[in-house]
RNA sequence: GGCGACGUAGCCAAGUGGUAAGGCAGAGCUCUGCAAAAGCUCCAUUCACCGGUUCGAAUCCGGUCGUCGCCUCCA
């Protein structure tokens, strides 16, 4: 079965075609990095780490580019000011050393997040001529115009500028604060490139003089850059849109005199409720109301997290709470558990066939969680379908009969590709590797050995201490009729 | 005001014409020295509301109400 995507340009779901077969282009916007990343940018980019990872599972070859905005952009307010000089400004920091600061941040969150890296993260700051080159032809191409050291990209010359958001010109209320003092054609009209005004820090030489891009132009730049004039997927959040989006669009399309991306992937936002009336609204940097990556790190296990930006569909908006986490928490854990107790049993495992009727179940999985997969990366589907398994599992494994290592391995392996590869929610192993680790397992091996010894003779008071004093440290024992098992909290 | 998304059990959430997946929480049971884990059973005659189309609608059409997002920086 053909996996569909729905495609925001259009609305519709459609069968993924990709301009070249077997390989897939895809641009997602990332982050300006001015602060540490919270969980709003943790369910984009996990949504688009899903799609990537599942699109590799199926045995697309995928290039996948996601920019680092590190120059910062001046609101057309009044008062507007650059976000990035701001921030330098108040913690006393060069610009280009803030970005660089929470650049790496960034990196270091979606890493622990099992975020698979991009294949190229270009930054904005180190694609300057690129951008130029793109206005320099918008204005020969009769597009935009300058005017006093800024370029204007002019809307009214783009028939199509609105085709993904369905705005139209005409239905747009009159800008309201950025009339203030336009030097603009048209009041929606966005920017290519700015004037720096003389204390404005990150400036770059061009034929228009010293200044700084627009916003949507490096999106633009970097994409045509890396993956052509035309590509096939384009994602990011919802709530770039528009402007941002429509405005990648019109200024590539007009450049490039090509489409630019053939499927656009949307991700909703990420709500928290606010305070007072419990109403859901968008978790942001500017509302204050958001919840940082490494905040929500000390709390969950990435695990837990992914699985709650699993929980809903990526186009729907997701609102936090601790219910939900804890709910995603306890949902995982079942999970783990099947997975760990199978591993454990493959260490006895008798080398034969016994159980392998299962098979079939196993079969079934993939097929089930492809199917929902196919289905415009349903996540919510595909868990589904590994915790109905699970309990398959769970039912074969406490059954009391003899299962042999085949039967165990063929488990492991559909839960450590589907659980592992495609969604990055089961751990690889939990075998020891460093020394201290496996000192530590040897030493509560030992404890068990001697709980069980004690157990044999009936001496419940010994037997239930060593259990409480290791679950004080973390470790959990959980006894079976073959045997106690243990795990780390 | 314009554009877009959405309203399914206590909570989260699948489900786009054929009679309501899954998870969490809760109740009961089984297993167990106890605990934990696991399994079983129960938990929406009903899908915001009102009309309409249809043999049949949560699903299609029209309307009403409500929520969120975007239209200014934002993932």
């Amino acid at each position: 079965m053909p996996l569909k995507i729905f495609n925001v340009l259009g609305r519709e779901k459609t069968d993924f075609i990709p301009l070249e077969e077997g390989h897939v282009g895809m641009y997602v916007c990332g982050p300006t990095v001015y602060d540490h990343a919270h969980l709003g940018h943790a369910k984009t980019y996990v949504s688009f780490d899903l799609v990537v990872r599942y699109l590799r599972y199926i045995g697309y070859n995928v290039l996948y580019v996601q920019n680092i905005t590190d120059v910062g952009h001046l609101t057309e307010t009044e008062f507007g000011e650059d976000k990035i000089l701001k921030k330098a400004r108040a913690t006393q920091s060069k610009p280009m050393q803030l970005v660089e600061t929470y650049t790496r941040s960034y990196f270091e969150d979606m890493d622990v997040l099992k975020v698979t890296r991009p294949d190229i993260s270009p930054r904005a700051s180190g694609h300057i001529p690129e951008q130029i080159n793109m206005i320099q032809t918008l204005i020969e191409k009769g597009y935009a115009y300058e005017v006093n050291g800024s370029v204007y990209f002019d809307v009214t010359t783009a028939p199509n500028y609105g085709k993904l958001s369905n705005r139209r010109l005409d239905e747009q209320a009159e800008g309201t604060r950025e009339a203030v003092r336009s030097e603009k054609r048209n009041p929606q009209d966005f920017a290519l490139w700015k004037r720096a005004d003389p204390e404005h820090i990150l400036r770059w030489d061009s034929p228009w003089g010293e200044g700084f891009p627009g916003w949507h132009i490096e999106c633009s730049a970097m994409a045509k850059k890396y993956l052509g004039d035309t590509f096939d997927i384009h994602g990011g959040g919802i709530d770039n849109i528009f402007p941002h989006n429509e405005c990648e669009i019109v200024q590539s399309e007009c450049c490039n005199d090509a489409e630019f991306a053939r499927y656009w992937m949307l991700v909703g936002s990420l709500n928290v409720p606010d305070p007072i009336e419990g109403i859901p609204v968008k978790m942001s940097k500017s509302l204050g109301n958001f919840v940082t990556v490494k905040d929500a790190l000390a709390k969950y296990r990435p695990e837990v997290i992914r699985m709650f930006v699993f929980s809903a569909h990526y186009s729907n908006p997701v609102t936090y709470s601790d219910e939900v986490l804890a709910a995603a928490s306890a949902g995982w854990e079942r999970l783990y558990n099947a997975v760990r107790l199978t591993r454990q049993m493959m260490a006895d495992a008798p080398n034969t066939d016994d159980g392998n009727s299962f098979d079939a179940r196993v079969n079934q999985l993939k097929a089930d969680f492809c199917a929902a997969m196919d289905d415009d990366f349903s996540a919510p589907k595909a868990i589904a379908t590994l915790q109905e398994f699970t309990r398959d599992v769970n039912t074969l494994l406490n059954s009391g009969t003899t299962i042999g290592l085949s039967t165990l391995e063929s488990i492991e392996a559909v839960y450590r590709e589907l659980g592992g590869d495609v969604l990055g929610i089961i751990p690889e192993s939990d075998i020891a590797t460093s020394n201290n680790a496996q000192r530590e397992a040897g030493l509560i091996e030992l404890l068990i050995e001697l709980r069980a010894q004690a157990r044999k003779a009936k001496n419940w008071a010994e037997s239930d201490r060593i259990r409480d004093e290791l679950q004080k440290l973390g470790i959990i024992l959980e006894d079976r009729p073959d045997g106690t098992i243990w795990k780390v909290e």
